[in-house]
RNA sequence: CGGGGCGUAGCGCAGUCUGGUUAGCGCACCUGCUUUGGGAGCAGGGGGUCGAAGGUUCGAAUCCUUUCGCCCCGACCA
């Protein structure tokens, strides 16, 4: 049992925080609301941002970098971009030692210096589509932070494309949803319901909004990942128009779509446990580590520790440069060793000491469910990366199971309070209500439409209003 | 922005109600010795002037006023 981590049942919140301060993944900045990502945090983001960045590539997409400042006219020109994004912009007024004619908002987002650029830059239906992302941090003021889920800056990725027609923008939308969705399952071990929002949770400025949503293990919803369709709202408010094969001057159709660090916070709420982080080995920097352990010195620089390098090497040869570490911190006891590295949450630990060395074996002990086997030396190759994948299949099956278990179809509004204000999780329900209805559920009940799940195309009385052929929606109380 | 809590050593806290020796304790850190297969023991040592400003007083971490900041819970959001 971890000492320095309070448990999940005690503390749900206190035990991210605890676990996020023993990983070392993150901490407090000076300013309010700002966070600092330390070196393993920034490695874990640097692996999550490597996975996307090559499928966003392998589909055709190339990146760019525009501007941290953004005149905020930009902002005024799309009604509900700047109703929306307003309340939590900082202004920069002042610069140089005067002040500035015009304010500079500090990007919260970036439709709108991309939207003017893409103006100047679309004239043709030969310069469409524009498939461009960047990778940046934005700045958006919050009430209320929490480390990695809502701080008021935070690294993500920003995706703006535009298109000929409507079909293709939606189209594009569709593709990097599944992108995100694909990664998030196959790399970080995330399950996700793939949806399109309800009107009153899109984003501002689009005509349709699609998301990714976990569960976290205290059963409330965190939003992975969004992608919009923004119509030809953007086009017309920046005036992005191209002269179509017919020679019509037409707007562009745009889609933007992004996922940020808040994706580390979704890998701590979903696969860590009591004794600390827990990291999917296909995001984890450090994928193995090899523990040489003798009250020796003598033992460990003759025997152990040249046996523990040439394992490491082995091992880094297959799995990629520096997947492997060896822990030389022999000023700490084994049983520090041991809860230093479990709490960073490396997938394998793998032990060796005199009993070990004797036998031509490492002791591994999975992270995942604490088990321990040996393994031979000259097996190690083959078999490391065997029990890699087992371990990476084991958090997401895992997690699906903790998600289908807490996941309930309601027919009616008394089923639905019973398990939103009882236990928790996500409810099924065929929902036909509007912006009015919602804001009643979740005043009442604190929880929100997620999503309405894609292929899920069976319809029915809704829950709530009565009405026919509703759709099927899933609520949660969600972060 | 509402409600709650808190600012004293790197971290966690006691001391504040009831003002009074040199501001303590645990962890961490440094040195030495003994230890070492699941969070070691002993001995020695370094580090703070009590968030900031003003006031009351012979005397303030402690009382008063102002102010700044942080965390947690809500409303708002990736």
């Amino acid at each position: 049992m971890a000492r320095n981590i309070v448990s999940r049942e005690k503390d749900y919140s206190q035990w991210y925080l605890d676990v996020i301060k023993a990983a070392e993944l993150a901490d407090y900045a000076p300013v309010r609301g700002c966070m600092i990502i330390r070196p393993d945090g920034y490695a874990l983001w640097e692996m999550i941002q490597r996975h996307f960045d090559e499928a966003f590539k392998d589909s055709g997409h190339v990146n760019a970098y525009f501007p941290l400042l953004i005149p905020i006219s930009f902002l005024e020109k799309e009604a509900d971009h700047v109703e929306g994004f307003a309340p939590e912009c900082a202004v920069v007024t002042h610069a140089g030692g005067e002040e500035l004619e015009e304010p500079l908002v500090v990007r919260p987002t970036s439709e709108t210096v991309i939207g003017h650029m893409y103006s100047k830059w679309i004239q043709s239906w030969r310069d469409l589509p524009v498939l461009i992302n960047q990778w940046c941090n934005v700045m958006r003021w919050e009430k209320r932070s929490r480390l990695f889920l809502r701080t008021s800056e935070f690294l993500w990725q920003e995706g703006h494309t535009a298109h000929a027609t409507r079909e293709e923008a939606i189209e594009e939308t569709l593709k990097m949803l599944d992108i995100y969705r694909d990664i998030m399952e196959n790399m970080l071990a995330l399950p996700v319901l793939a949806g399109e929002k309800s009107e009153g949770e899109r984003f501002p400025g689009a005509d349709n909004t699609y998301t990714c949503e976990a569960m976290m293990t205290d059963r409330k919803a965190l939003q992975a990942g969004t992608s919009h369709f923004l119509g030809q709202n953007f086009a017309r408010a920046f005036e992005i128009t191209f002269q179509s094969k017919d020679g019509e001057l037409e707007h562009v159709w745009t889609t933007s779509w992004g996922v940020s660090t808040r994706l580390i916070g979704a890998i701590v709420m979903t696969h860590s446990d009591d004794d600390g982080l827990v990291i999917p080995p296909r995001v984890a920097p450090v994928k193995a580590v090899l523990l040489p352990i003798s009250p020796d010195q003598a033992v460990l620089d003759e025997k152990l520790l040249p046996r523990a390098n040439e394992v490491a090497e082995a091992l880094n040869a297959v799995l990629g440069k520096r997947s492997v570490k060896v822990d030389t911190r022999f000023h700490m006891r084994p049983g520090d060793r041991f809860f230093a590295n479990l709490q960073k949450g490396i997938p394998l630990r793998l032990e060796l000491g005199e009993k070990e060395f004797e036998r031509g074996v490492v002791q591994a002990v999975r992270r995942d469910t604490g088990e321990r086997f040996d393994i031979p030396w000259d097996k190690i190759a083959t078999v490391v990366p065997v029990i890699l994948e087992e371990i990476q299949k084991n958090l997401y099956d895992k997690a699906l199971a903790f998600r289908k278990q807490n996941t309930f179809m309601v027919k009616d509004y008394v089923e639905f309070r019973k398990i939103i204000e009882g236990r928790g999780g996500f409810v099924e329900a065929f929902f036909a209500g509007g912006r009015e209805e919602e804001k009643l559920i979740k005043e009442e009940t604190g929880a929100t439409v997620r999503c309405f799940p894609l292929g899920r195309e069976e319809t029915g009385t809704c829950f709530f209003t009565g009405k026919p052929n509703a759709k099927l929606a899933v609520f949660a109380k969600a972060y």
